[in-house]
DNA sequence: CTCGTGACGGGGG
DNA sequence: TCCCCCGCCACGA
């Protein structure tokens, strides 16, 4: 039994259960904090997957501040609504201030060095 | 196994 | 601000 998939999407409801009502995070920094083989479009993945679960879905966004969610318009809109709804305003292109609403997780905000001592031979 | 696609991100025009 | 292209990783046909 290898590590099973739940575990890896595990990780990112972890962290997206922690976002508090009001703040965002996007989908680059939630697979920057994780790294080890996360990335945007993994962590993308795993919320789409996720969706009408226990976590806040609604509160992790695009790099630019906005919902993306492509062709399923319909949940832009129910995602901005509900981040409105929370205090989060949107201007008229859909975008929200990042340098306002970004939040960080305490513990991962500071990462200035770390370089691996252990690189192998 | 290869190919196309996607709740992404960054760079360039 | 918007649009396009490329890199990224996981998945389904």
């Amino acid at each position: 039994m290898p590590v099973s998939e739940k575990q890896y999407q595990e990780r990112v409801y972890e962290i997206v259960r922690k976002i508090p009502e009001g703040k965002v995070m996007t989908y680059g920094q939630i697979a920057e904090i994780l790294g080890q083989g996360y990335t945007p479009r993994t962590v993308g993945y795993v919320m789409n997957a996720s969706n009408t679960d226990d976590v806040p879905w609604q509160r992790v966004i695009n790099a630019k501040g906005g919902c993306s969610t492509a062709k399923i318009t319909m949940i832009v809109d129910l995602q901005q609504n509900l981040l409105e709804d929370e205090g989060i305003e949107f201007n008229e292109s859909g975008y929200c201030d990042l340098d306002v609403y970004r939040w960080y997780p305490e513990g991962y905000e500071e990462e200035d060095d770390e370089q691996p001592t252990l690189f192998g031979s």
